[in-house]
DNA sequence: CGGGAACGTTCAACTAGTTTAACAGCGGAA
DNA sequence: TTCCGCTGTTAAACTAGTTGAACGTTCCCG
């Protein structure tokens, strides 16, 4: 037969049970009470045989449904993998689809900015196929601020990670709870009687908010728990001169004896300029990072760091976005959402130096 | 109005722009001919100014074409990262939409296994939304062998990397050439005067082909330039006793002076034993590692390594789909691309102790 | 004044189903 | 004999457009 290679429709469902067209449609959906036991399994049977699947693409158009959620966030670290992770997983039991995009290369984090345009373009490609909702980092929710609107009136929810909108909040945000653990690490390092404590940041661009409050609730912790103020650096707009900042914080006299780092890959620097220096780690310098990345336990020594918890984060985000397409929560007002950290101590911190 | 917190049809539009329906369908997709200017003006301000986009579920449904590829691939380590941004590229700039799904939490490799009904469920989701090509890792091409049938009725082609079907070739493959790659291992390590080589080589599960090509090219790499035989060693069937194998590799009699192992993973191994061992790297044991992971530059000492090529694996095996969708390659048969490595030599390899 | 562009309209069929409403055949019970 | 329940059918409207064909107006040119 021709049909055999072509994809097959409901109509031939019904045409090989021989039943009417919406007899197979209403069994196939499940409205099983109104016919017979004998019918049902004749329909069943033959969409098993033809191969036939729903279409989604239908339902999509006439429920205004498609069971598909957005995600602009590059796989960029293990901290974001993880995080897709978590989405993936609550997406994909609610029977949900992530359609995951992003734009540049996930080499070279700092430079998504220069992308708008493509960026607008991914955007675009997914709200043309209907996404139900959409889940940002940072700086996309920075970059495609302007196109909220659009995604407000067509009543798409949207969730942004490690991003809280300061003057509107108008999209839910999940974050780390940065003032809880910038307390612990403070706590860490004062009980290991470190007077000259630093902080080293990242570039503080305008979509990492989140480095700006971590540092700055470190300063504000180490000031609580009555240590000397603390020293805070950051790296260039274009977030090229880590290891030469490193060097500059490990020049200091006197030299700070622990630095906190806000990321992990900002420790990496720190480990580096201490290697050239010849200053060993922990014994005459502490570093603390942040996130706990998948490079952070094999360092050595082994890096104490926050770990944050990704899986989570993308967890409560995805079920933020089922919330609000499930009606539970359909027109409350925006949230935020903090999700705690645990402090790792490895070998990277010791003592203060007499 | 009512209508402002809705989605804009494209009869919105239309009324707008007192037009008829099908003057402004013609009109926005491009017919602009047979329209005067000042009509295409008015109806493309107001589809701006509405906010009226096109509805790719109604073009899917009505071209059967949904602009739409699955791709079955875990962001497991850096490798694949990049293999996914390869793909991403090229289908971005095609204007179509990967749609990136995996099961198992990308944390535990090997057991993508376990979860083969989840998996199917995976593969369902993006068969209903009717995806226009598939692309594959080795894990899930293997799993979900069965499923290839409907595929081919359906004429969704497939691109599975790293895999090549053997007996039957029923999709199109993208992998490293393992030949020349394994030959470059070899030379590099016999021209430092290496005669006594193992091979660390991974767990050699059923979908992991490409590291018995592995193992096994390399061990025809150096009897062919007349180098001992290779002594080779495995995983065990949950990959979990790597520490133990590099141990017993540098507790043989004679030790051996290099090793190569499949993957930069492995070489891990190596590395952690030599050190637990207090053997010296590479003044004692030159290890090579495969791959180029993000991790390897960073190893002390830094690991010598095959560079793959993942992004060009990614773009290929994209460019491979969009090519058979395009009328192109339509029917011609399945076809296998090798792309090329590159040898990164660092710290990792030395000349043989005498 | 007739013909033909240029411009635009209406009608209908098509994508793949979904859903409501009305209706029909049959057997068993009152 | 009539009515009801069970099982199923058909017709029509609906999702959001897309596309071909036929059909009107103007307006200009010869």
């Amino acid at each position: 037969m021709a049909s055999s290679s072509q994809v097959p429709r409901l109509k031939d469902v019904a045409a090989k049970a021989n039943v009417s067209l919406s007899a197979a449609s209403r069994i196939l959906r499940g409205e099983r009470q109104r016919f017979g036991e004998e019918t049902c399994v004749r329909v069943l049977e033959a969409a098993r045989e033809l191969g036939w699947r729903r279409n989604l693409l239908v339902s999509g158009m006439q429920t205004g449904r498609t069971r598909t959620v957005g995600v602009m966030i590059p796989p960029f670290d293990s901290f974001w993998v993880d995080v897709l992770a978590g989405i993936h997983m609550v997406l994909a039991q609610a029977d949900y689809l992530p359609i995951t995009v992003w734009v540049g290369d996930c080499q070279e984090m700092p430079h998504f900015e220069k992308d708008e345009d493509e960026g607008f373009k991914q955007i675009s490609r997914l709200l043309d196929r209907r996404v139900d909702g959409l889940i940002l980092w940072p700086s996309f929710a920075v970059a495609y601020y302007d196109h909220f609107r659009e995604l407000l009136e067509r009543k798409v929810p949207v969730a942004v990670i490690d991003h809280e909108y300061s003057e509107d909040q108008i999209a839910d945000s999940i974050e780390t709870d940065e003032a809880a653990s910038a307390r612990a690490v403070a706590e860490h390092l004062i009980s290991l009687g470190h007077k000259q404590i630093a902080c080293l940041s990242s570039r503080e661009a305008a979509w990492q908010a989140w480095a700006v409050r971590r540092r700055e609730c470190f300063e504000q912790a180490v000031e609580d728990l009555g240590g000397a103020p603390v020293k805070s650096w950051r790296l260039n707009a274009w977030g090229t001169d880590g290891l030469e900042i490193a060097h500059e914080i490990l020049s200091q006299s006197p030299r700070p004896t622990a630095v906190f780092a806000v990321t992990d890959h900002e420790a990496l620097y720190l480990y580096e300029a201490a290697a050239e220096l010849g200053i060993e780690i922990p014994r005459e310098l502490s570093v603390v990072g942040f996130a706990d990345l998948d490079f952070a336990a094999n360092l050595r020594p082994a890096l104490t760091t926050m770990r944050q918890r990704p899986r989570e984060i993308g967890r409560r985000a995805a079920q933020l976005i089922l919330d609000r397409l499930d009606g539970e929560m359909y027109d409350s007002p925006p949230t935020t959402i903090r999700v705690g950290a645990d402090l790792i101590v490895r070998k990277s911190t010791g003592r203060a130096a007499e």
